[in-house]
DNA sequence: ACTAAAGGATGACAAATATCATATCTTAAA
DNA sequence: TTTAAGATATGATATTTGTCATCCTTTAGT
C-alpha cells in the first residue's frame, strides 16, 4: 500500500489541505486500482460509496441523452477528484466516467471523506471551491453550446485539448480522441465534425496524420472561436 | 429593519440551517432593497461582497455570448440566495442577475455570510448542496442543449415553467417571459421560438392568448420533450 | 387619445447541420 | 497474414435552424 504523502493528487485537489494525521488515515483507508481504457468506472446512476483520486490517466465524463447519444460532458484528469458532487449532494451519480487511458486509481471511502470535511474547514472549503469551478466551467459550456456554431465549438475543443492536457513531442495533441468522442464533446454528429476537422485542415487550421492533430494556427482558432 | 426569522428565505435556503442567535446577527446586518422588473442586480463580472436572498420576485442569470446574444442560465425564484458560488470561489460573478418582476431583495455582507460558513457546519453544507445541486441541473441543461432539437427543447422549458412558478387562475403560465427571454433559455433565434410556439398552438399543444400560454396537452409535451 | 417604440407573427430564403449511403483505411483477433 | 470489425472520410440529400424583410399588435409615454 503506497503512501499518500507524495501523491500527484494531493498537488492539485482538495487533498492538498490534508495535514499529516489526516494523510497516515487517507493511506490507511483507500484502495488503489487500475482501469483500461475504455472500462467504466461508475456509471450515470450509481450510487458512489466514496470519491476516486486520479493518479494517473484521463476519463470521461457523460451522459446518455434520449437520443441514445453520450454527452461528454467533463474531462477529469491525473490529480483530479472524481464524485464529489454526488458525494456531498447524496445522490446517485448524474454522470458516468470511463477511462480514455490507462489509468491509475485511488478508492476513498465516504465515512472517511466526510471526517476529513467535517474536522477540517479548509478541506471543505477546497472541495466546495472545485464544485463552484465545476459549476463555472458547467455554465460557460452550456453558453457556448446555445450560442456557438459547430465550427466555432469545434475550434474551442481543439484549443481547450491543447491547454489541458498538452502535446506529444511532435507538437500533435497528447489526448487521443476518437473523432466521435470530440463530436460528443462539441455536441455535434461524428459526420459533421469529421467534415470540419478536414476543412480545418485543408485551410491549415490544423494538420491531420491519421489520429494525429496538430494545431497549426493557433491564432486562427482563436479567431474562429471568438 | 425586519426580522429574518419569518423570512420566507430561511424556509427554501441555507438559511435554514442558522439558530436563533445567528438570525439575531443576520437581521443587524443584512440590507433591504426592492427591485423593478428589468433592472440589473448584479452584471457578469461584478465583485460581489456579500450574497442575495430574494424574498419576492423572480430574476434570470445570463450570459453575454461573443454573437451578442444572452443566454439565460437559470432561473431564481422567491425563498433562493444569490451569488453563492462567486462568494465562496472568491471571484467575480460569471453571470448577470436581471429582475424578471419587481423583487424584493436583502443583501448580505460576506464578512458575516463566511463567519456563519465557518462556525456553522450546517450551514456550510447546506450551501454546498445547493451548488451541487445547480452543477447537476447545468449538466442536465448542457447535454439537452448538445443533443436535443429546439422543438424539444420548447417543450422542455415550458414544462419546466410550470412546475417551477405554477399556474394563474386561468391556467395560463404564471411566470411571464418575452418570446426573446425563452429564446434565450432555449437557445435559438427569437423567431424559430415564436414559430414553434405557433406550431404548438395550430397543433393543440398550448394555447396561445396576447403573452398568456397555456400548456394544454401537458403528455403530449412530455412525449416531444422525451 | 395619439403616437412612437417595442414586441410578436409570418413568409421567403439562406445557411448550418443531420442523415444515409458508400468507400477507404486502421486495428485487432483468428 | 488474413480477415472482419470498427473508425475515418466524403458525397448526396433532407431537415433544421437562422436571417432578413415586412406587417400586425400591444404598450408606454406624452
Amino acid at each position: 500500500m503506497s503512501k499518500c504523502e507524495q501523491c500527484i493528487v494531493r498537488e492539485f485537489s482538495a487533498l492538498k489541505a490534508l495535514n499529516k494525521d489526516e494523510l497516515l488515515k487517507l493511506s490507511d483507508c483507500k484502495t488503489s486500482f487500475s482501469v483500461k481504457k475504455g472500462e467504466v468506472i461508475f456509471e450515470e446512476g450509481d450510487s458512489l460509496d466514496g470519491i476516486f483520486c486520479i493518479k494517473d490517466g484521463v476519463c470521461k465524463l457523460t451522459k446518455l441523452s434520449s437520443n441514445g447519444k453520450d454527452q461528454i460532458v467533463k474531462l477529469v484528469t491525473k490529480g483530479e477528484l472524481l464524485g464529489q458532487r454526488s458525494l456531498i449532494s447524496e445522490e446517485p451519480a448524474n454522470l458516468g466516467a470511463v477511462a480514455l487511458e490507462d489509468m491509475q486509481v485511488c478508492f476513498v471511502p465516504k465515512s472517511q471523506v466526510m471526517e476529513f470535511f467535517n474536522a477540517n474547514n479548509k478541506f471543505s472549503l477546497s472541495m466546495m471551491k472545485n464544485v463552484c469551478h465545476d459549476l463555472k466551467e458547467a455554465d460557460n459550456i452550456l453558453v457556448n453550446l446555445a450560442q456557438k456554431s459547430v465550427k466555432e465549438r469545434l475550434a474551442i475543443a481543439l484549443l481547450y485539448l491543447e491547454d489541458t492536457f498538452g502535446l506529444n513531442n511532435d507538437d500533435s495533441l497528447k489526448i487521443q480522441l476518437s473523432r466521435e468522442e470530440i463530436s460528443s464533446i462539441i455536441g455535434t454528429a461524428t459526420e459533421s465534425c469529421i467534415r470540419l476537422l478536414s476543412e480545418f485542415n485543408k485551410s491549415g487550421l490544423i494538420e491531420l496524420t491519421g489520429k494525429k492533430i496538430i494545431l497549426k494556427d493557433k491564432k486562427g482558432l482563436r479567431k474562429l472561436a471568438e
